[in-house]
DNA sequence: GTTATAGTGCACCGAACGGTTCACTATACA
DNA sequence: TGTATAGTGAACCGTTCGGTGCACTATAAC
């Protein structure tokens, strides 16, 4: 019904800190997987399998140039994600709002 | 120096759609850990370990009432996830503007 | 054509994940 | 007081995760 979506695995991508850097390095300017891998201080094979987890979802787009595997941002849905968390958002203020009154009235 | 931050674990926390449904029924109202069991076809067991890690980045508070443990939404950070993928969607946008404009450089 | 460089495929490793079972404690209720 | 109910703790199990090493292919560069 609702495994593997997309969205679960767009979160899941956005867990690693790694990753995350990842995509902030690659905000400034496409790398290859050699260029990412050093500085991170990772494995070219390390950098391989975070770079594959980004790509799955859309967050990255590599294409193969001369022997180099050159790496950008990709169009990625993340208004998906955005979406879950600002609808949940508002859910939270109007849930903590009624609880904070619950506890006023219990504490008057 | 960036292991384990909070918006790792809040990532984390929201990549499962059990967790997600979870978080769902706690907007709604308020529940005890075996009110949440049945329906998700979980152990109680199996709930208590989801609960956990939703507690631990504070999306959700649990109490003590009696013999039942009752779970709503808590004071989570959201905002920091939120934050994280405005950022992101902008540098994003920028990127593939650019990225846009090569390409028509390019088949120009 | 040889050699250095960039990447790939695969197997492996320890740790964490999602989930269960079972034995146990604590509370409600008759 | 006894019994059913809600939760807890710990051990366990198969799978996935993050990462490595090694053998290999493909492209550059002399």
């Amino acid at each position: 019904m609702h495994y593997n979506e997309p969205l679960d695995r767009t979160f899941f991508a956005l867990s690693d800190p790694t990753r995350r850097e990842i995509l902030e390095r690659l905000s400034r300017a496409p790398a290859t997987l050699s260029q990412l891998a050093g500085p991170f201080g990772l494995t070219l094979n390390g950098v391989k399998k975070h770079v594959a987890i980004l790509e799955d979802v859309d967050l990255v787009v590599t294409e193969k140039v001369g022997r180099a595997r050159e790496c950008r941002l990709g169009p990625a849905q993340l208004e998906d994600a955005a979406r879950w968390i600002e609808q949940h958002r508002r859910s939270w203020e109007q849930r903590l709002d009624r609880f904070a009154s619950y506890v006023e009235d219990r504490e008057r």
